[in-house]
DNA sequence: CGCATATCAGTATGACTGATATAA
DNA sequence: CTTATATCAGTCCTACTGATATGC
């Protein structure tokens, strides 16, 4: 708890409070981490033919089953109204099907295609190595403690709009 | 319920390794927690008439002293070509003034007002209260670990880009 | 000349809003 | 009549690109 800059006088010349408070604010690193981490995964997903949310929803339709378009939507975090051109774009690369459901008209049901499963396997491969990128600074445990603490900031902040 | 999301029992043989593989991606995270944070400081900052580009210029005049335009672009990170219309809305409300540089007619220095200096500490007051709630699940320990991480995370991708 | 600076116009992206047709 | 779904059109924000005028 030792702050070493108890004593700041704001009306002094050039003697900030702390050194590089632009730097220790954690909304100012987020976005830009995110900002170079986005830039990262974008690149390296499009050298796959891909783009970050056809593996959101393709790894949801694997992990969690099939689902109309509003539930990948709320799964994967993909606005409904953005959902229907990613949808678009898997169906046309025949990752995944879009059938109509019986039991509901107005529903679709997304399916993931064995082509679809096999991309999500490269897709895999190719996140594990760019995250390996993102992360190069942090050791394992460093990793896991980081997953951890943004998991608990976005738990809170998505049940507590 | 429909039997729409039924098969979400991983009870097959291809059953993944981690479950919610998604909900572990650092990328995407830090995406959506940035997407949070962002709203969280915008609005916060914009009761107060302010943005977050504000607060960066001006704590950056304030902490570093007076600088050119593209001086200030390196510090804050903020693009060249957005810069102008930052601080065309700080000098509309007095809180920097942009004098020509008489040793080199292409730059102007920008220099923090009184004016700028007051409105800086009530902007720090309203973001610390916004971090406050933005790692209100941190400990005081968690949220220095969680910023020194995401600083050496974004020092490692500035430098190495 | 090449280079830096400030400025402006325009692009690409992502999250989102609002409206609509359809069906439950 | 109200709600949910899928779709479409368009907005707002942010980071960025490219071009230009000017001065070094």
């Amino acid at each position: 708890m030792s702050r070493a800059e108890a004593a700041d006088e704001p009306g002094d010349s050039t003697a900030p409070a702390t050194p590089d408070r632009l730097r220790r604010r954690a909304s100012r690193l987020l976005s830009q981490l995110t900002t170079r981490s986005d830039r990262l995964i974008n690149d390296g997903l499009s050298r796959a033919d891909a783009r970050k949310w056809h593996y959101a929803v393709l790894a949801s339709l694997q992990d969690h089953g099939s689902g109309s378009q509003a539930t990948l939507s709320g799964r994967t975090g993909i606005h409904r109204s953005d959902m229907v051109g990613v949808l678009n774009e898997l169906a046309e690369r025949h990752l995944v099907e879009r059938t109509p459901d019986p039991d509901d008209q107005r529903r679709n049901i997304i399916t993931i295609s064995t082509r679809g499963r096999d991309h999500l396997i490269r897709l895999d491969q190719v996140l594990d190595d760019l995250h390996d990128e993102l992360l190069a600074p942090l050791s394992p445990a460093e990793r896991d403690q980081f997953v951890q603490l943004l998991t608990r900031l976005l738990d809170h902040h998505t049940r507590t709009p």
